[in-house]
DNA sequence: GACTTTTAAATGTCAGACAAATAAAAAATG
DNA sequence: CATTTTTTATTTGTCTGACATTTAAAAGTC
C-alpha cells in the first residue's frame, strides 16, 4: 500500500483510498486487523492525526470498525445488509431532495422496481410477510392516523412486499427507493376517500400475494401507481389554484 | 446543533451525526458554508482535530466539500448522481463479496430490476442509447476479447439499456446491481459458443428496444437470465468434477 | 484603469502529550 | 492448585500549540 507523494490531494484522502482499494480488491480481508495508527503513520510517512482522518473516512463508510485498548485497533468490517440499507436510504433521500427529482420520476422508479419484486414475492412470501402486510392495512384503516403515520405504514407495507421476494439484494436495492419516497409522499394530503382507495388497492395486492397470483399483484400495483400520480396531480392543481387567487 | 455529553460514542462520530442530521433535515442547505473548524470546535467544546475527524467522515460520504484559503471552509455538497453511483457500486460490490451472496441471488436481483426498466427503455431510449448497445454488441463479437473485457462490455450494454429508460433514479439504483455483478460474472469462462448465444440475445434485446417492443425485450431478457444461470451451473459442475478427480 | 503585492483567514499537516479502555500477564489469595 | 485481583503494556481517543499552504480580497503601484 503506497501513496503518490506528488499528488495534490489531501494525504488523508489518499491514504483512505489506498486502504479502501486494498479492501475492495481483497488484499485485506474481513476481520483482519490493520496496523496500529502509529505504524500506519510510519508506513505512509505522515503524522498520526492524518492517519486518523483517513481511518475516520473509512469508518464513515462502515469499511472498518475500531476498538480501543490493548490488542484493539482498526479491523476490516463485514459490510452487513443493515449497514448498507441505512447508507442506501440516506443517499437516496439526499439524492432526491437535493437534485429536484420530480415526483413522477421518483414514483415511476419506485413502482417499476417494486413490480419487479411482486412476482417473486407472490411465489415465496412467508406467512410472516403476509401478516405484516395485513397488519399495516389494519393500521391504515384507523381513522385518527396522521398523514405522516399513514405514509410510514405505507412504507412498511411495501417493504414487507419487497422482503417477501426473499432476495436480500433486492430488498437492499429497494429499501432506498421506497424509503426515499416518503418525504415526497408526505407532500400529499390523504383525504378519507383517497385513503380508502389506497387501502383497497393494498388489500388487492395482499390478496394476490397470498393467492400466489403474480398477474393480479402486478395489475393492482399498476393501478396504485396510476392512482398515486393522480393524487399528486390533484395536490399540484390545488396549490396552483390557491397561489393564483 | 448539539451533542450529548453523556454519550459514550466518539465525539467525532457524534458531531458528524449532528451535522449530517442538519443536512438531511434541511436545516443546512446546499452550498451553505459551515462554521470554520475553529468555530465548530468552540461550539461543540472540543478540539480542532476532533472536529476535523468529524468533517472527514462527512466528506467521505460526499455530504460536504472543503476549500482551502480565505473564505474557504466546508460547504454542504450537492450530492450528484455521479457521486451516488460510485458509492452505490462500491457498497454493492462489497456487500456481495463479503456476505457470500450466491450467484443465483445476485443474478435474480439484477435481471428482475433490469426487466423493470426494459419497457420504459423500449418506449424512451434515444438513438444514442441504441448506438451504444449496438457498439457493445460489435465489440462482443471480436474474437480476441478476454473474458474480463467481454464482461465489461456486457456491463456497458446493460447500462445503456437501463439508461435508456431515461429515469436517473432507476439508473442510479441499477448501477449498483449491474456493476456489482461483474466480479461474479468474471468467474464464468465464456466459450466461443456461449458468447455467440449471449450476443444473439443481446441483439434480440437491442432489436426489441429499437422497435419499441416491450414484450419481446422482456422475453429476451428472461431467456438471457435463464441462460446465464445455466452457464454458471456448468462452471460449477465442471469445478466439482475437477475437485473430485 | 490594469496589474502587482500584501494580507488575513481558512484548511492541511505535524509533534508531543495525556486520558481512557482493554486484554494479557503477573501477583495475590483462598 | 484454582480463582481472583492487580498490574502492565498497548492502542485508540482527545487536547494543545504550532507551522505550512492556499486563496481571495484589499491595498498599493504604475
Amino acid at each position: 500500500m503506497k501513496i503518490d507523494p506528488k499528488s495534490s490531494a489531501d494525504l488523508s484522502a489518499q491514504i483512505a483510498q489506498a486502504i479502501k482499494d486494498a479492501i475492495v480488491e481483497g488484499r485485506l480481508i474481513v476481520d483482519e486487523r490493520l496496523p496500529s495508527e502509529a505504524e500506519l503513520a510510519d508506513q505512509f510517512q505522515v503524522s498520526r492525526p492524518t492517519v486518523r482522518e483517513a481511518l475516520k473516512r473509512l469508518a464513515a463508510q462502515s469499511l472498518i470498525r475500531t476498538q480501543r485498548g490493548a490488542f484493539g485497533g482498526a479491523f476490516v468490517n463485514r459490510l452487513s445488509f443493515e449497514d448498507a440499507y441505512s447508507q442506501q436510504i440516506t443517499t437516496s433521500t439526499l439524492l432526491l431532495s437535493m437534485n429536484a427529482v420530480s415526483f413522477d420520476t421518483a414514483c415511476e422508479a419506485r413502482f417499476a422496481l417494486e413490480r419487479a419484486c411482486a412476482p417473486l414475492s407472490a411465489e415465496r412470501r412467508t406467512p410472516d410477510h403476509l401478516a405484516t402486510m395485513r397488519a399495516e392495512i389494519v393500521r391504515q384503516n384507523q381513522p385518527g392516523l396522521t398523514d405522516e403515520a399513514f405514509c410510514a405504514s405505507d412504507v412498511a407495507f411495501h417493504r414487507a412486499l419487497v422482503d417477501g421476494a426473499g432476495n436480500p439484494v433486492l430488498s437492499y436495492q429497494l429499501a432506498g427507493a421506497v424509503e426515499a419516497m416518503q418525504p415526497l409522499m408526505n407532500m400529499i394530503t390523504f383525504t378519507a376517500r383517497s385513503r380508502e382507495a389506497i387501502v383497497a388497492l393494498h388489500t388487492r395486492i395482499a390478496d394476490a400475494i397470498e393467492a400466489g397470483d403474480a398477474t393480479a399483484a402486478d395489475a393492482a400495483l399498476a393501478e396504485l401507481t396510476a392512482y398515486t400520480m393522480t393524487l399528486k396531480d390533484d395536490v399540484m392543481a390545488a396549490r396552483a389554484a390557491r397561489d393564483k387567487s
